[in-house]
DNA sequence: AAGGTATTTTTTTGATCAAATGTCGCGGAT
DNA sequence: ATCCGCGACATTTGATCAAAAAAATACCTT
């Protein structure tokens, strides 16, 4: 009880830890998950433990399957394209407000990311390309300030990392243009539109990979 | 314990009661929710009553307030707008998707929900406003078949339900042009477009009304 | 008699509660 | 105005009960 300045409830901290195990791969889509499994892993009570996984349902990051049993959710091409559409809608907005919020250091973070992004592809370390990739974005549209934008932007990882990460996955980190680097050459210029631009492209070359593997077969 | 067919989990319950009362105005913007006071109204044990708690939170219904407490969020005129963005992103294409599943009896179910509401505009009503007004939408959206966009509705529904109330309670049901006519009109054409323009309509002229209010005064 | 299916038993997991614990805020005393 | 203690409330745990899945057993059919 040292190492640990940061005094969290436990719901908080279970909630957190299970958020990244989802948008990062640890849980594979149609892996079910279940309150006691957890427990006895995270050494916590039920308790925290139940709520962590009721709100990761409300926002869609795990389903009920069938009668009272979670999993992450698996989705086919037509939900895969509701949530493109709506990743397009706000996301790039997000981008745009951003612009005019991001200072020196902020942009010095945002290269910090994209480096380790980099470094993380040359590495073929798909957990860490998404890592960092979430990172990168996740820093941007909190600059934009906008709560409630934001929130459904999270939702929206939340539903399409297990994807992404089974197609990376499977077909490696590289061949991915690089759309970070036109963003950030936008963001120094100042021009919100090219960064929404970039981002946009950004997305919808993810979108398009996970959506050529759905059209094939079931992941 | 004979008049209830149908056995759902109290945390269930606990969810749906809430959300109602926030819906439709029960809670007030500002105004405190405690775990214990539910417990004492709704006759349960507090994790039904944490878990529903945490989930409304996590739908941006509810917000944490200072350091353990929660409430009715009470959006300023920039949140407000956020909400905008994101219901005219979201809500006009789910009328258009939903357009193409209308059958005759779902036309006839919209327009009894119209009826309803028309009736509560001449009695006074904001509640029964309100209420009708979200199952005629709630029933369109749920048409369109997708769930993660009619999820994001639901959430910004949320969010917008208690700022609604007020301005409605206060300045009264009455001078709302009637855009579902319209809709519905453009329903039985098929004509995804205008059911989609429709909508844009209807909600621009809630959106609009709480926006006036903003600019004036925190509500 | 073998295979598969129905039935029961066992085990796993979820739901709920009540009590123990800790924390924060408020109000009174200095 | 500041400090301290009281009370209200959130948090967490462990126990208990209920429900469902999995496993084991028995049964029937061919």
């Amino acid at each position: 009880m040292s190492e640990k300045p940061a005094k969290l409830p436990d719901h908080q901290r279970v909630y957190r830890k299970l958020r990244e195990m989802i948008l990062f791969g640890e849980l594979a889509p149609g892996q079910p998950v279940t309150i006691q499994g957890l427990v006895g892993v995270l050494d916590v009570g039920m308790t925290p433990v139940r709520e962590a996984i009721r709100r990761l349902t409300s926002e869609g990051a795990l389903i009920f399957k069938g009668n009272r049993r979670v999993s992450v959710p698996q989705p086919d091409l037509a939900q895969w394209n509701e949530i493109a559409f709506a990743r397009l809608s706000i996301e790039p907005e997000l981008a745009r407000l951003a612009t005019k919020n991001i200072g020196p250091s902020d942009l010095e973070r945002l290269v910090e990311y994209d480096d380790q992004l980099n470094a993380s592809i040359d590495r073929g370390d798909v957990r860490g390309y998404l890592e960092n990739n979430y990172r990168f974005h996740a820093y941007l549209y909190d600059l934009a300030g906008t709560e409630v934008l934001s929130s459904i932007a999270n939702m929206l990882w939340l539903r399409a990392g297990p994807s992404l990460r089974v197609v990376l996955g499977r077909y490696g980190t590289a061949n991915l243009p690089d759309k970070h680097a036109e963003a950030m050459d936008a963001m120094r210029s100042g021009d919100g539109d090219r960064v929404a631009a970039a981002v946009r492209g950004d997305i919808e070359q993810g979108i398009a990979q996970v959506r050529e593997t759905l059209l094939v077969e079931k992941i």
